[in-house]
DNA sequence: GTTACAGTGCACCGGTCAGTGTAGATTTGG
DNA sequence: CCAAATCTACACTGACCGGTGCACTGTAAC
């Protein structure tokens, strides 16, 4: 012990444990400019500190990575739970979840991850053990548990839930890799809004069944 | 002159110029831990020789970038394109054209020009400037400019052909991520194919016209 | 022949950084 | 109250790399 929420006057950066402060900074100077001398600063700690924790620089980074992973999924696996709240309406509901999952993605350690692990997978493929489990794999295999659910209740059509759960998500999270500028623009709620609306819409379009709530307006897709 | 094609006895790697050189380099090792000895080795060059052409090795990198996202555009404008050669079969054709894209988006430099986008971007923020006009943006555009002729022809349901467009490159492309496991694998032509036929069927399920061959089967999207 | 240009190989400088060593301060637990 | 463990501050090593300077070679034009 020692760390953070029990010492008292220290800085936020500090306050969350070296590892997610040195994730902070890797993710901002990458792995190979990121020195550690800039992360014990940083973390309000002695270099040597570090080293006791995490042995090596590359020890550290592969714990950083770790816990900033658990975080995104359990954000994104509160959002997808939440359509266990159907209460009639599967398009609102649907818009919701979708919303979430689009903030999710949007997020900005999301980005920071995501760059980092883009960064950094040609020198350590290793990363991608860390992350599967912990990264959008069990996203989509939850969403297509939920969307079995509604299949089975006639609210969807039948097919397979696990396709129909990477189609939505694709329909979320496509086009945010060119509307986020690789995560170097953010964009306002507003326009998460309307990505949300018109996946949803095309989603329920092709998904969705006859008695269902498939077709409204086609999406006026602009932005805000 | 001097370089490449005039030259005879050369490897590959140099054959392409010390720009092409360097970004495999780059793309490999990341910028920072890219060396000027290395590139230049493998250019077959003089270390000098680059920094008589480039300057410095940022301009180098800039310059790696934009002729590697030239030529990445070309192939998607390309590809794009074959939608002119509509013979009828509005399925066909698209899928076509899908699975062209998907494959654009697998290639293996198309992941390491977007790994080395995602690991500079916030070195580098100017790269962006370098893309923009160079990556997916026209490619989306085309791609709105022929469904804006084919709702036109009564092929497709109207509409804000950009948002279709949109729609349609996520997904063909928004499952790809988690597919190819950020790039490190890659995933089979059946794959490629059959990703490519679930975003067609979907697509046309939500844009199609009822005249059109909307509605053909529920795709076993599994894989092959 | 000579002038101009472009490339080559090598050695060098200045700076940076991972990781270690050490010695003193602080905390923790019995 | 003491001893073990941990943290801190700081100096240091060994290695690496961007960029430069220099002496030399090859080639094409006039």
């Amino acid at each position: 012990m020692g760390y953070g929420v029990v010492m008292s006057g220290r800085t936020p950066a500090a306050a969350a444990g070296p590892d997610a402060t040195a994730f902070v900074v890797f993710a901002r100077e990458g792995y190979a400019q990121a020195t550690l001398d800039a992360i014990a600063a940083e973390a309000r700690v002695a270099k040597h500190t570090i080293y006791n924790h995490f042995g090596d620089k590359q020890t550290l980074l592969r714990a950083a990575i770790a816990a900033e992973a658990d975080r995104a999924m359990a954000k994104n696996l509160a959002a997808v739970d939440r359509l266990r709240d159907y209460d009639g309406d599967l398009r609102v509901t649907l818009e919701d979840v979708g919303r979430q999952l689009v903030a999710c993605y949007c997020d900005e350690r999301g980005w920071a991850l995501r760059r980092l692990l883009y960064a950094e997978i040609n020198q350590f493929p290793d990363l991608l053990d860390i992350i599967t489990g912990r990264a959008s794999d069990p996203v989509t295999e939850a969403l297509a548990d939920r969307l079995a659910r509604l299949a089975l209740a006639g609210h969807l059509r039948g097919g397979d839930p696990a396709a129909a759960a990477e189609q939505l998500a694709a329909l979320l999270t496509g086009s945010l890799e060119a509307r986020c500028r690789y995560g170097t623009r953010v964009i306002s709620p507003a326009e998460q809004h309307a990505v949300a609306r018109a996946a949803v819409d095309t989603f329920l379009h092709a998904f969705g069944t006859a008695s269902g709530p498939a077709a409204t307006t086609v999406a006026t897709a602009a932005l805000a």
